[in-house]
DNA sequence: CACATGACTGGAT
DNA sequence: AATCCAGCCATGT
């Protein structure tokens, strides 16, 4: 990959989480190596919606969805993580670590 | 150019 | 266990 850059290997990690599957910001920034800019993965998938990538899947390290707002301003995200099967209450996900996907681990 | 804000995280209190 | 603080990087005013 040389055109591999920080918001293309955002949007290539995420676009690669399974159904059903969701990961957190912590794991995208360290899997590309910026573990402590954390904030830039939240910035990247901003953009994330241009790229028909499934921002919904990536929550917080809490399993929060801490950026359902950006996603129509309603339970959307909510919704599509229900629909996939993934357990979410009042805009939380149950039992995050049995559905965290982890890239670095999985990739 | 400087300050403030933000889809975060980890450690300290 | 809950809350606060500091670090990171990019964008906006």
């Amino acid at each position: 990959m040389a055109e591999t850059s920080f918001f293309e290997k955002v949007y290539n990690v995420t676009k690669q989480i399974p159904y059903g599957r969701v990961t957190s910001y912590g794991a995208i920034a360290k899997y590309l190596g910026a573990a402590k800019s954390a904030r830039m993965v939240g910035w990247a998938l901003n953009s994330s919606v241009k790229h028909e990538v499934p921002a919904h899947r990536v929550v917080n390290r809490n399993g929060l969805l801490t950026g359902k707002h950006h996603f129509g301003g309603t339970n959307l995200m909510q919704q599509l993580l229900e629909s996939e099967g993934v357990e979410v209450v009042n805009s939380k996900v149950q039992d995050f670590k049995k559905y965290f996907w982890d890239p670095v681990k999985e990739l």
